[in-house]
DNA sequence: TGACGACCTGCAGTTGTGCA
DNA sequence: TGCACAACTGCAGGTCGTCA
């Protein structure tokens, strides 16, 4: 049984003649009835009642043609599906990330000049962005800790330095730099534990030779930020997110020593399949990182 | 082992014609 | 006039052998 029987039994079955139907279906009225005759034989039953010139449905082509217009119907929507999902991931990029925060900037800049690309997002812990890679759930993750594994491609995208910052009123605020070890007793205000930042943050500051105090813990940098304005403790912060808050009451201190930077980098698969869109935000992004590059080092040095 | 061409087969379609 | 059959043509797809 083909598709083309179906169709031709389905205008056969509309007009109830054999004549008009070829006409209609463009093609020689024998073969039509034909191709009538090999379908009735494949299913073992007439479709028709044949009187003289008169070819009448029957009870089985009654029967028959409900079933083939609901396969129809059905096709022409699986058709219409998979072409509006082509047309679909044509325009969207996966993508996870670790950072959250660097996310408005560079995907704003990003829509301003291809607004019809759409972007789904997840935010994850760096082994889930990785099992996300390898099963080719996500086109890009962003990262501050390389994502390593079998034709995972991961590149540095941006350093930035980290910064403490402290109550304006704070005795340390007269100075432009520290040491590190000099706020071990200081309560410290922190993200939660699982961020990767947090890891970060805690790894420094074992090298300082401390474990710090923290005396809040939370998921928002906003608010992190607006408890030390309280004068509630002391917060680490990358420069990028010093950059972008708007009011700044508590004072911004360099760590001299141990070396406190955090490298941002995009991960993909080198076997995964990238849409016109992927691969444009893909170029898009070192360049764009690149510019916050220069834009670092002229606020900062 | 994959690419390519020659050959074969099956089927859709056409023309001509017979029958009701 | 309309349906169906026979003979034929053209084409697409499958198979097989050859070659790099």
């Amino acid at each position: 049984m083909e598709l083309l029987q179906l169709e031709y039994f389905q205008t056969v079955a509309r007009l109830q003649h054999m004549t008009k139907a070829a006409e209609e279906l463009q093609i020689a009225q024998p073969s039509l009835s034909k191709t009538i005759s090999r379908l009735e034989e494949d299913l073992g039953v007439p479709l028709f009642d044949r009187t003289g010139r008169q070819i009448r449905l029957n009870a089985y082509g009654e029967a028959f043609l409900a079933r083939v217009q609901r396969a129809f119907v059905e096709l022409n929507e699986g058709k219409r599906e998979i072409r509006d999902l082509a047309r679909l991931n044509e325009d969207i990029v996966t993508l996870a990330v670790s950072t959250p925060r660097i996310l408005p900037g560079l995907l704003g800049a990003f829509l301003a000049s291809h607004p019809d690309v759409r972007f789904r997002q997840f935010f994850e812990s760096a082994p889930e962005m990785k099992r996300q890679i390898e099963n080719g759930e996500v086109d890009f993750c962003i990262s501050s800790a390389a994502i390593e594994g079998i034709d995972i491609e991961w590149r540095p995208l941006l350093t930035e330095e980290i910064f403490l910052i402290v109550p304006s009123n704070h005795p340390l605020a007269v100075r432009e730099s520290i040491r590190l070890a000099e706020v071990k007793d200081e309560p410290f205000i922190s993200m939660n534990a699982g961020y990767e930042f947090r890891e970060l943050t805690d790894r420094l500051c074992r090298e300082a030779g401390f474990v710090p105090h923290i005396h809040f813990a939370g998921d928002e940098p906003d608010v992190i930020a607006g408890l030390v304005q309280q004068g509630l403790g002391v917060a680490f912060v990358p420069a990028l997110t010093w950059l972008e808050w708007p009011r700044r009451a508590s004072h911004r201190l360099r760590i001299e020593e141990p070396a406190c930077q955090r490298q941002l980098g995009i991960a993909w698969s080198e076997r995964r399949y990238f849409s016109t869109a992927a691969e444009r935000f893909r170029v898009f992004a070192f360049a764009y990182f690149r510019d916050v590059a220069k834009r670092l080092v002229r606020e900062f040095g």
